[in-house]
DNA sequence: TGACATTGGTAGCCGGCGGTTACTAATTGC
DNA sequence: GCAATTAGTAACCGCCGGCTACCAATGTCA
């Protein structure tokens, strides 16, 4: 069984793979999904996705996908997850490989897509439902590990800016006192020279993201998450 | 350029996949990692592989092939990586999907296969090594929200024990009365009626994994892991 | 012009977590 | 009986993180 020739590999093996491109961005403080509308002509949302032509170069296809849609490779892009099991696909391909990105608020979306809500989830086709679902968990679980949050923001922010990016990606009020002290105690920002006023209230100093050399600490052992 | 004919997806898509199984264990105070040894057809060690026959129900394959190699479905078992990329594979499949596991020390290794220190792991054809890697990582980062180091020790088994085992996986020296401590609190440790006496010293009682119901606490925002 | 609302930003209290030291308990081997 | 070895716990204490309270700087409006 172990090393068969290469034609019985090919024999009954599944043939193709589709590349699915999650793009996330916020947009009047809600989390939104870069996706054709139902407007099309299937008549239903769809992710944008390609079949993948040459797995020789999976991750520089994903990259190029999202070249092509977006201008230019997203500041923060990976592979979430790999589906098959037979849920519905758009392509009719076995097999998805699901990229998720994060581009900055405000960011356009390129001609026949658009933003959307994250409710509008439930109207994607079933395997791109799963990947959405894991693609946001993901985000959710690496954000205290990569610079989800930074991304999400123009490169000068407010801290009230990314405190709110931080409870929009959580789903939780946080404080503000304590969001800036673990903040600073990281140093991994640095103010600029630029204060952004809006409206009423005190101006903003503006920060960047400026992640410092030094290894991380070390965290503890926690045996509170298990179940 | 969406939604190309079936045929057309079929035309230059790459053909087949493989699935590889990852599966780790402890003996003698070391990782290791079950594999064909060196002294094959091939003369290289290698990972244990099969070629994806039907990708509708790829994670029932990963778990038959398990269960054909270890007699039983593993109790902790995920997709951990989905390599490409033109590395080198035994199968010649242009994709791999790598399923990681987690069987108890002491679990004895199928015919033809052993159990590697995970140093031979250089020898391994270049995907299969980068799927090692992914995976010893994928554990290390999961441990603390998966039982995965209660899955390497028998169900029944010492605090010392599972603190040796957590140390092996973190790859460094954990202080008992923390170690502990954390532990009684989050309860997730049951005792028994049983002890264990190894030749000197005290005896240990002996513990099950029993994980409350209980919602477990939410995690306070981290950005002393960015950079 | 001055009071108020609004948003930005910080000081400091305090309970609990986690690293550490130091101790007690129970067994084997001499 | 005594040393060696392993299991297990108590308690100190510095620091993290939740919280309250406060000050600072702007726009709005009477």
């Amino acid at each position: 069984m172990r090393r068969p020739r290469r034609a019985d590999a090919r024999a009954n093996a599944p043939t193709g793979a589709s590349l699915d491109f999650l793009c996330f961005s916020a947009r009047d403080g809600r989390l939104t999904l870069l996706a054709h509308p139902a407007t099309g002509r299937s008549g239903r949302a769809e992710l944008p996705w390609r079949a993948l032509t040459s797995a020789r170069t999976v991750t520089g296809e994903a990259r190029r996908l999202a070249a092509d849609l977006m201008g230019s490779v997203p500041l923060w892009m990976t592979h979430v997850a790999t589906l098959g099991d037979g849920t519905v696909h758009p392509s009719d391909a076995p097999l998805s490989l699901i990229y998720a990105a994060v581009v900055a608020a405000g960011t356009p979306p390129p001609a026949g897509l658009a933003w959307a809500n994250l409710s509008a989830l439930a109207a994607l086709p079933a395997r791109q439902r799963q990947g959405a679902d894991l693609g946001l968990t993901a985000l959710r679980e690496r954000m205290d590990r990569e610079p989800i949050a930074f991304r999400l923001l123009d490169e000068e922010f407010t801290l009230s800016a990314l405190q709110a990016m931080y409870e929009l990606l959580l789903g939780q009020r946080l404080h503000k006192a304590s969001f800036r002290r673990a903040l600073q105690a990281a140093g991994i920002v640095s103010p600029t020279d630029s204060w952004r006023s809006e409206g009423r209230g005190r101006p903003a100093q503006l920060y960047r993201y400026a992640p410092p050399r030094r290894r991380s600490r070390r965290r503890p052992v926690r045996f509170d998450l298990l179940g």
